[in-house]
DNA sequence: CTCCGAGTTGACTGGTGATTCAAAGACGGG
DNA sequence: CCCGTCTTTGAATCACCAGTCAACTCGGAG
C-alpha cells in the first residue's frame, strides 16, 4: 500500500516544498503564485492543490520546512568541531549571508523575513517562528555551556541570555547584509560578531582573526 | 495658484500616505488595497489613483514617509535631554516595542519588517533603505561621541562601529519582542539592550537599573 | 487481460482588485 | 453669474489567480 514513487526516490510533498521554498526566495511571498511552483516541479497547477489543502498551508509549510533543513544542516556541521571556540566560530561563518560560498544562507534569511511578515498576522506561523527562534538561540547557549564545562570559556553571565544577545546581534546584522548595505558587508560582519561574542563570553580574540 | 486645501489644513497627499500607513500596519503590506485606503481618507478609491501614479508608488512612499516621521519625532524626543546617558536610555526605551504606553512603536517595527521584505525585490526602496537604516545607527553613534566630548563615557572603540553593533542589537531583539516572544519581553529587552551598550561603551551599570 | 484507484492534467469558474474614464462637483477669478 | 480648472466620484474594464472538476493515464492486483 506504500505510495507509488515517482522516478527519483523523492516524495512529492518535499519536491513541493522545496520547490515552494525556491520560488518564495526568487519572487517574494507574497508574488508566489501556485503556477510558479508547479513550473518548479514540472507539474500542473492542479497536482499542486491535490496535496496541498491551499495554497497558504502550503507556503506556511515550506517557509518552517526550509529552516528545519537548514537548521538540521547546521547542526550536523557543528557537530564535527570538538571546539567550543571552533563551534562558535563556524556558527558565526556559517550565519553570516554570503560569507561561505557553498553555504550561502542568502536564501534561508531572505525565508527568515518572511516568516516575520507573515507571523505578524498568522498566529500558527507566530507559534513556529517561536519554537524555531529558540532552538536557534539554545544553540548558541549550547556552546557557551560546553565551552564552559571543557573550560575553554570561564564561567559568566547567563548561558541563555548571552545566546538571547549574540543571537538577535546576529539577525540585526544578517538583515543589513542580505540588504546589500554597503557599510555591512560579511567580512565585517564576522569580525563584529566575534568581538561581541568573546567580549560576552569573556574570552581574548588573537591579534590575526581566524578566517 | 496654491492648491485649494480641504477643512483641516492637511495635504491630501499626506493624508492619504498615513493612511496608508495606517492600512499597512493593520492588514500587512501584502494585504493593503487601494479600497482600504480609501476607506481610511473617506474618499473613493479614485481619488488616491489621482493623487499616486500607481499602489506600488504609494506604499513604498508611505513606508519611507512613515518611518521619516517616527526617525524625526524620536530625534526631538531626544535633544531634550542634556547627558549623553540619558539620551542613550531613552533611544533604547523608545526602541522597545509596547514598553512605552504613549510612544509604543509597534507599529514602525512593523514597518520597518515590511520595508525590508521589499527592499529584497525593489532597487529603489532598497537604497532608501540604507539611508534610513544608516540614519538610525548614526544617531547612537552621535550619543556615544557626544558623551565622550563631554567626558561621561572614557574613549574606546570606534563610536560608529558601537553604533552598527547596538543598533543591530536592537533590531534583532525587538523583531522577538513585537512577535511577543514569550522568552524576550519589553522589559527583557530593555535590560539586555543597556548591559550591552554599558559592556560596549565601557561603563558601569548601577544596581537599580533606572525604569 | 481487465479492473481499480492513486496520480495527474488542463480547462473552467468566481471572485477580487488595480486602473481607467467620463461625468459631476466645487471654487476662485473675471 | 459664467468659465475653466482642479477634485472627486463610481461605474466599467481588464487581468489575474486560487481553487474545482471531469476526464485521462498508468501500474499493479486479481
Amino acid at each position: 500500500m506504500a505510495r507509488a514513487r515517482q522516478k527519483n526516490g523523492k516524495d512529492r510533498h518535499q519536491e513541493i516544498l522545496e520547490a515552494a521554498a525556491r520560488v518564495i526566495t526568487e519572487r517574494g511571498l507574497a508574488d508566489t503564485r501556485i503556477q510558479d511552483i508547479a513550473e518548479q516541479c514540472s507539474v500542473s497547477p492542479g497536482l499542486i492543490l491535490y496535496y496541498f489543502e491551499s495554497k497558504d498551508r502550503l507556503l506556511v509549510e515550506a517557509l518552517t520546512y526550509s529552516n528545519d533543513r537548514y537548521y538540521l544542516a547546521q547542526a550536523r556541521d557543528l557537530r564535527r568541531l570538538d571546539s567550543a571556540r571552533d563551534q562558535l566560530w563556524r556558527l558565526i561563518d556559517l550565519s553570516v549571508p554570503g560569507l561561505l560560498p557553498d553555504f550561502e544562507r542568502l536564501e534561508e534569511w531572505a525565508l527568515w523575513i518572511e516568516i516575520w511578515v507573515r507571523a505578524l498576522r498568522d498566529p500558527a506561523l507566530a507559534k513556529e517562528r517561536e519554537v524555531l527562534d529558540r532552538r536557534w538561540r539554545q544553540s548558541i547557549a549550547d556552546i557557551v555551556r560546553l565551552g564552559r564545562t571543557t573550560s575553554e570559556f570561564a564561567e559568566g553571565e547567563d548561558a541563555d541570555e548571552i545566546g538571547m544577545k549574540l543571537g538577535a546581534l546576529i539577525d540585526g546584522l544578517a538583515v543589513q547584509v542580505l540588504m546589500n548595505d554597503t557599510q555591512v558587508g560579511p567580512v565585517h560582519m564576522q569580525r563584529m560578531c566575534q568581538e561581541v561574542a568573546a567580549s560576552l563570553i569573556g574570552f581574548e580574540l588573537e591579534p590575526a582573526t581566524s578566517a
